[in-house]
DNA sequence: TTCCGCCTCAAACGAACGTTTGAATTTCAA
DNA sequence: TTGAAATTCAAACGTTCGTTTGAGGCGGAA
């Protein structure tokens, strides 16, 4: 046994047919986790999607955890670079608009399937309940919805709000969108009957968006413009 | 194989041995399901604590679902019974009281370790995935938790919000104590370090609530009196 | 062509799961 | 006290899980 279970040491060009293996156990790994979790997740699926055999993850990622890890660092990666709302923007949008477009990046799941929506309900699957795994990453470089969660939360709160108050609050706007990733089925069938099309996504940004700076103090949904 | 694997039949007197299995099997697997969800709660834990055979469980309760059935049926009768705020209160005593009530109920399981809290470890396992359980007997009738988040979300709803925008709130209500005690690891540990005494909790409700009143744009907790 | 390291494969391993078996025991009314 | 029903018990069943095994295929340098 001589796998390349650490991370990614400068490996070889994609045409290499182990290449090939490996990518297709990602991709096949984020489908399937992204479905069932990744204690839900069978690594027996995961290989019959990628049409290889078992011993292949432990081979190429030295087991189940270190091919979640992959995913996930795939996950992390793709979102900061392709993100609608990266960290400047958090920081120099008005910040109602910075709100929305956090809201807008975790809820467009919803509606689209693509390897995109794929990592954020792995995403969801963490904010429910976090794996060693994501921990450990998270510890290293935290994620970017965490980091985009602090940095609109610290432009809202006053001034003198406690280190406590912010910490919370971060935790709680994190948790704003992923509540109705995590209940897509849900809220796809009676009574809710949402259509999931993109413009019932609109509907429930601004909804959501309504809640989160009104509170249900506020006066409805806050409209745009 | 004769077994009562039905519901609560009119069972005799608590002092009939086969009860005192009934009784210890619900007991442990309240406190197994609690901590380990139940897909992750095994019935050979659940019978080692109930110092019971595995065979019990197939035989009184038809299975893992039957006894994990008579749990949450235990749950909801007692968040009926003993809550600290019933459907009346919702609607009748002030709503920002009714609201921060809501909330201490919800986040109470923080600090105390006592049946009713372990009732609401297992509510916060069904809000991150629905068993099969579950929103069957949700069906048939709804949970208390539930039921206030819609009698108080009503009461802060302009009346002209629609029934979609209605339901969503609820949804929405209902998820914000929940993901404070999902969390509870986290927020015992670095770098929240809320320590979960009495009076963190009651902090903690208090921040919440003036999230959940205010949203972001409220000025910071609002505090009582 | 030969050889060696990388990689794949079918098969099996050991552990954990929920459930079932069938005999033994206990309970309780007659 | 007796006998049938209710209940308990140790053991095993069948399935799924992540991982391991060891033989074999493959490709590129010598």
């Amino acid at each position: 046994m001589s796998g390349t279970a650490g991370g990614a040491p400068a490996r070889a060009r994609l045409s290499r047919p182990a290449e090939i293996t490996r990518r297709g156990l990602v991709d096949a790994a984020t489908a399937v986790f992204a479905q069932h979790g990744f204690s839900g997740g069978s690594v027996r699926l995961i290989t019959t999607k990628a049409k290889a055999n078992q011993a292949a993850i432990t081979y190429h990622f030295g087991g189940k955890e270190g091919l979640y890890r992959e995913v996930l660092i795939a996950a992390r990666d793709a979102f900061e670079k392709m993100g609608l709302l990266d960290e400047e923007g958090a920081r120099t949008l008005p910040r109602e608009e910075a709100l929305r477009l956090f809201l807008r990046q975790y809820l467009l799941p919803l509606v689209k399937r693509n390897q995109f929506s794929r990592y954020l309900r792995i995403f969801a699957w963490e904010t429910l309940s976090p794996t060693a795994v994501a921990l450990k990453l998270s510890a290293e470089r935290p994620f970017p919805m965490v980091v985009l969660s602090s940095r609109i939360v610290e432009r809202f709160l006053p001034a003198g709000t406690s280190r406590r108050d912010g910490l919370v609050a971060t935790l709680w706007l994190a948790n704003q969108p992923m509540t109705f990733v995590r209940n897509a089925e849900l809220l796809s069938r009676e009574p809710f009957n949402l259509s999931f099309d993109a413009a019932s996504v609109d509907e429930l940004v601004e909804t959501l968006a309504g809640l989160c700076l009104g509170g249900l103090g506020g006066s409805g949904p806050v409209r745009h413009g």
